[in-house]
RNA sequence: GGCCCGUUCGUCUAGGGGUUAGGACGCCGCCCUUUCACGGCGGAAACACGGGUUCAAUUCCCGUACGGGCUACCA
């Protein structure tokens, strides 16, 4: 495939969510597979949705998955500017064309008019009211106004917008990449505004004219659109550039885990569980939200989690680099039907990228957030922490809660079990343990499990009357990792200081 | 309501005219083990329904049901 051009266009209304990061990360899958350009746009028609820092939001999300956009505003490229709102001229330029051509014309009917219209025509039973090309001959347009009217209308700067003239009994058919043919009546069509009264496009407008001056090859986007994809075929004929328009490939929906309808930003808060990549400071409580990244989700676990959320290679490889999903990424391999958010496989992806990173790497990572809580720590230290641990986290915060007592002393035992392995008679043997350990040639985990052992033989104790006793001492809890690498990693003070303290404490636990 | 799209284990899915319908998550059991995890092994678990077409249909066609999307001067 040849001079691939695919875009993300998201709208900077708010945190990009999951679906988005979704559908720019199979834009960006497809233009690499195939040496394309994988391009950003913003869709900032609507001047009423517009939030201040939702396009920062949209690229530091991008960049944190490892999606960096080829083309797209402040990464340059042929087709500036990428902002639509800067690209405003381009768009009324190709409405009055369109206009000229008698393909579209000009509509004075005010937005209360259309309101009232649709009330009465409710009460009529008629509940789907359409500006089409039978009710526009009963509306207030161009085509039904004497000219000298119209230009009067407009002379006198009265607000109007341009509406498609969709045409009569014909069937609009295109080839979805995805989904295969798919038709429409343009008789069930409405007359699509083009241009609104504030002189901005919607979004079928910018839409098409963008795709086409932009060199769009394809256009890679949610399902939600594909009602309007006849309107856009419509559109690239009106405008005569049928014959280059780019190919659609329409992406089955993320759905809520309940699969009721399609997962929104609500759902975060009700499943508990996070439906953006990153955090979102909103002007409300209600609208902060935690993102895969403050969960403790690796970027490399999300994208991997997303691109099988409706895709998958049709082997039986679950884990992909992002380089590998470039490789094995195909449009024909998409699924039709929506899927379903499921955060336990997400969690999943997660844990496997923590057992494969090295301790060192998750040392850093985690570094902010303990030093955040008060704790100082070495980077050996943190490393060698981070190696005992990691195949027990399942997301990054959980190496703090879990692992508190590498960094800090012991706050919180477990009696029950305290009780069941320690008795009066236990102090003798664990103080000469403790003495054997102090003189241990060397404080590594196989001289301490040698040491150990040879105390144990001589004592005539088993394993289960010490370990757990040793464990409970250095940890509070009967969880974590192998008492002789614990040992190890906290150093023969530490051990020796926490064998003593704990001891005493065991004797008053009732 | 209208239009469009969809439907394989609970979930994500592979597959495809004749298969013991495969894998993964989750769940259960066993093994490993000083604990918790990891890991290994095993288990329960699916072709929405009805008609065609066919020697044969879960697979192709048509309906029905169900689900989802769209139905704005939002994207």
């Amino acid at each position: 495939m040849k001079n691939v051009r695919v875009r993300f266009a998201p709208s900077p209304t708010g945190p990009l969510h999951i679906g988005g990061v979704r559908t720019a990360l199979y834009n960006y899958l497809f233009a690499k597979k195939y040496g394309g350009t994988f391009i950003l746009r913003i869709e900032d028609t609507d001047q009423g949705r517009y939030v201040p820092g939702a396009e920062e939001y949209i690229i530091e999300s991008l960049k944190w998955c490892g999606l960096v956009p080829g083309e797209g505003p402040g990464f340059g490229g042929e087709f500036v500017p990428y902002r639509q709102s800067e690209r405003k001229a381009i768009y009324q330029k190709f409405a009055l064309e369109l206009v000229s051509r008698g393909e579209a014309y000009y509509a004075f009917d005010t937005p209360e008019e259309l309101d009232f219209y649709r009330k009465t025509e409710a009460e009529k039973g008629n509940h789907n009211f359409k500006y089409d090309n039978v009710t526009r001959q009963e509306m207030k347009n161009s085509l039904t106004l004497p000219a000298e009217e119209v230009n009067r209308r407009l002379d006198a700067g009265e607000d109007y917008v341009i509406r498609l003239k969709v045409p009569e009994n014909e069937t609009v058919t295109f080839e979805d990449l995805i989904r295969g043919e798919v038709s429409f009546q343009t008789n069930e069509l409405d007359d699509k505004v083009l241009m609104k009264s504030d002189g901005m496009p919607t979004y079928h407008l910018a839409n098409i004219v963008d795709d086409h001056l932009m060199k769009i090859s394809h256009v890679i986007r949610g399902e939600e659109w594909l009602p309007s994809t006849g309107h856009h075929v419509l559109l690239y004929r009106a405008f005569g550039w049928e014959a280059t328009m780019p190919q659609f490939a329409h992406l089955p929906l993320i759905l809520k885990p309940d699969g009721k309808g399609k997962l929104s930003k609500r759902d975060g808060a009700k499943f508990g569980m996070p439906v953006f990549p990153l955090g979102w400071k909103g002007d409300t409580p209600e609208d902060n939200f935690d993102g895969f990244r403050e969960f403790g989700f690796l970027p490399e676990a999300v994208v991997n989690f997303l691109a099988f959320l409706g895709w998958n290679p049709g082997t039986e490889q679950e884990i992909f680099s992002l380089d590998e999903l470039c490789e094995a990424f195909s449009i024909e391999k998409i699924s039709k039907s929506g899927a379903r958010f499921d955060y336990d496989k997400a969690k999943w992806y997660n844990q496997q990228y923590l057992h494969a990173i090295r301790g060192e790497t998750l040392a850093e990572m985690i570094r902010p957030s303990l030093e955040s809580q008060g704790y100082k720590v070495s980077a050996d230290y943190l490393a060698a922490v981070c190696d005992l641990m990691k195949d027990r986290l399942t997301l990054l915060p959980d190496l703090v809660t879990q692992a508190y007592y590498f960094f800090t002393d012991v706050h919180t035992f477990d009696d029950q079990n305290i009780v069941k392995r320690w008795n009066a008679e236990s102090r003798p043997d664990f103080e000469a343990l403790t003495t054997a350990l102090a003189d241990a040639p060397g404080f590594d985990a196989a001289s301490l499990e040698e040491v150990v052992k040879n105390f144990m033989e001589a004592r005539n104790l088993k394993m289960g009357q010490v370990m757990p006793v040793l464990r409970l001492a250095l940890a509070g809890t009967m969880k974590g990792p192998a008492v002789y690498e614990m040992m190890e990693v906290l150093g023969k003070e530490r051990t020796v200081g926490r064998l003593q303290k704990a001891f005493d404490y065991f004797d008053t636990v009732k």
